[in-house]
Parts: C-alpha cells; structure tokens; sequence
DNA sequence: TCCCTTGTAGAAGGCAAAGTGTACATGTAG
DNA sequence: CTACATGTACACTTTGCCTTCTACAAGGGA
C-alpha cells in the first residue's frame, strides 16, 4: 500500500510509489541534483536536500550513486557534455554567442551550477578549468591579430570569455528576453571590450 | 626558551617566539586568514591552515575569535571596510574606477576573498549582497536615463558591476600593469557594454 | 502467482574537522 | 621580582553529515 499513517494518527492515502527503470531513475536524480546544488553549491546542499528535491530517500541516491562526490560529479560531467554539444567545438565566431545562450536556456541550472559554483570549488574546478582555459586559448589566439604581446592581451584573453559568461547568467536573471536581440547585444558589448583592450592609451 | 627539541633529539635555536599585543596580534591573524581563506574560500580552509599561515597554534586563534564563523566574518568585515574607505561613497561617476583599483591594489587577498568566494557562500554571502546590491542600484539609476525600463536595462544594471569587477580581477591577475591605462581601459569597455545594451537592435 | 527489483523508513556507524581543556614556558608591565 | 597575558604543545570531546545497514512494502514481468 501506498498509504501513510500521520502523526496525528490519521491514515491518508499517498502518493502510488513511481517506479521507474534504472536509467530513468538515475536521469530524473540527476535533474533533481543539478536544481538542488544550483541553489547553493556541494558543500552547503546535503543529501537530504537532494532527496527531498527528487522525491526519494537517502538510501535511493546510494543505489545509483557511490557518494556524494560521485554524484556530483555525474552532475557535472552531464551539464558539461551537454553545453559541449549545444556550443559545437566552440571556436568563438560569430556563431558562438548564439550557441551559448541556446544552451544556457536548455539547461540554467547546469550552466549556472558550473559557472558560478563548480568553478570556485577546489575539488572539482579542475573540471571547468578545462573549459575555460581553452576558451582562453581561443581569445588569446583571436586576440592576438590586433593586441601586441604582453599584459594587456592576457588580461582581454581572460576577460572576455569571462564576462561573456556574465553576460549570459545575467540574460538568464533577467527573465531570457529574446535571445536574437540577446545575441546581438552581448556580441556588440565584446567588440566594445576588444576595442578597449587594443585601443592606445 | 625558545628553543625546541626535534624528532631527532637534536635541540635547536627557534625563533625567540615573538609577542605582540592583542591588536596586533589579532590584525596579524586577519592577514594571515585573507591569505589562507582567498586560496580556497570557507570551507576548504582548515583551522590548520590557517593557523599554519600565520605562525600560529589553532589555540591561539580561538583566544582572538570566538568559532571559525566569526574569524571569518571579521576577515570580511575588514575587506569591506577597507573596500568602502577607498572607494569613497561609490558614485559611479569617473573617479569610481581609479578607486576600484586602488582598493584591489592594496588588498588583493581581501578583493578577491569578498568577490570570488564570499559572494558565492551561502552562509556569508549577505554581507556581499549589500555591496552588489548598491552598485545595481547606482547602475540602474545611470542608465535609466538612456535605456528604456525593462528586462535589458535590468540585465545591464546588474552586467556592468559584475563586468567591472572580473576586468578588476583580471588586472590582479595579469599583474597590476599600469593603473591609469587600467582605468581607462576599463572605463571604455564599460562605455562599450553600455552602448551595446542600450543599441536598438 | 512468484520473485526480483525498486522503493520506504529509520537507526547506527564512522570520520573529518571544529571546538575545549590542561600543562607548561616566557616576555614584559607594574 | 613577580604576576599576568601571551604563547606552545597536544590530547581530548563534540558535532555534523556522509555512509552503511536492517527490515519491510509493493509494483510488474515471466
């Protein structure tokens, strides 16, 4: 039975258990996971709160999931392979931009997760630091044609992926309007950024 | 004594500990703990490691701060009273970014602490909202003289902050070169960001 | 119908790190 | 001189939370 006896002793008739297979299981935790540690990181969000946040017990996420860690990790990985596919080999044409908000919007919770949390988390940045040092590369690369060697190009390199990221998460506070005009804007920003970078002061 | 005797039975001169009075002492702490805490952030600093930065036993530590919390606090406390003190009222007119960087120069640890790691921490992240907070305000209030109300002049409000503090950051990481050029610099990729968010597009 | 898998509920274990206590050493103010 | 605040050293307790274990319930295919 699916029934539930309260505290006050009354018994009520509760949710029919949802069985689900395995891997529908493991997707839907996933996707609980993904809502729940988006709101405050690993260390501050506890299994509890991810149990609570999937429907199911403790015991449930140890079936799919070695740890904590583990679990976490597959978070991870899943919201990275997946802006991975949205974004292409992401070679930061024009192209880019457009990629990068598709994705954001398919996935806010992963993409905020990654970029606001992960990244600042000593265990597990490493798994960010790939993407961005290679976004890095790819400014530094482009950068490179108009801005000499030196300080100011590494400081654009890392700055303009990273606010390109701000620019997003802010897109996706503000409610996600019209992502053609959103494109449009954030593509015009970093050409005011290069300007800055490259201009003679 | 000063002197110590190691695992070997060897007795060596130490250093003569050194005494300082409790205010000194304590400032001495809040040094070592921004450096400690601005590696990794809350909760991937130990007691220990801590302790260790500042030449210190973890005994010591809790003679000056009541519980791990309240050190920190008061780490923070003082980078945003130190943050505040060189920024003047933060008008956001043209002297604001000069004392940006003047700030970040004087206290990198404590600049990268309150924005890379406090505002991010859950528990912590209050005493950073505020801050955040008055430069969306201040921002808002620029701008809505040139962009209409709505989701873009939000999205601007809180992107230009956000984009002046990581062009900041990247300046400490690029190794603080040349702060006037900085400021200008950055000073026109913010008019940049502007002008894009204000485009009609 | 039978039985395996998926599921609940909650107690108990274990470990890392915070927090406390005690004993003792020493520079410095009074 | 001497008393106290400052300091070391280190063992101990507490706590929070991950992790494991046990016992039982129920859906659903063979």
């Amino acid at each position: 039975m699916g029934d539930v006896e309260q505290d006050d002793g009354q018994v009520v008739a509760a949710q029919p258990i949802r069985r689900l297979r395995r891997a529908e299981r493991r997707e839907q935790i996933l996707d609980a996971a993904t809502r729940a540690f988006a709101r405050a990181g690993y260390n501050a969000t506890g299994l509890d709160d991810i149990a609570d946040e999937a429907e199911l017990t403790r015991a449930m996420l140890y079936r799919h999931f070695d740890s904590k860690a583990d679990l976490y990790r597959a978070v991870l990985d899943r919201a990275c392979v997946r802006l991975e596919e949205a974004t292409g080999a992401d070679d930061f044409d024009d192209s880019a931009i457009p990629a990068l908000l598709r994705a954001a919007a398919a996935d806010p919770d992963g993409f905020r997760l990654l970029f606001r949390h992960a990244a600042r988390e000593p265990d597990f940045r490493e798994l960010i630091d790939s993407i961005t040092a290679a976004s890095r590369e790819v400014a530094h690369r482009n950068l490179a044609r108009r801005i000499p060697a030196g300080p100011w190009l590494d400081w654009a390199a890392t700055l303009i992926p990273a606010f390109t990221l701000e620019a997003v998460i802010a897109w996706l506070d503000a409610g996600q309007p019209d992502p053609d005009q959103a494109a449009a804007r954030i593509s015009q920003a970093v050409r005011g950024v290069m300007a800055a970078a490259h201009a003679s002061h």
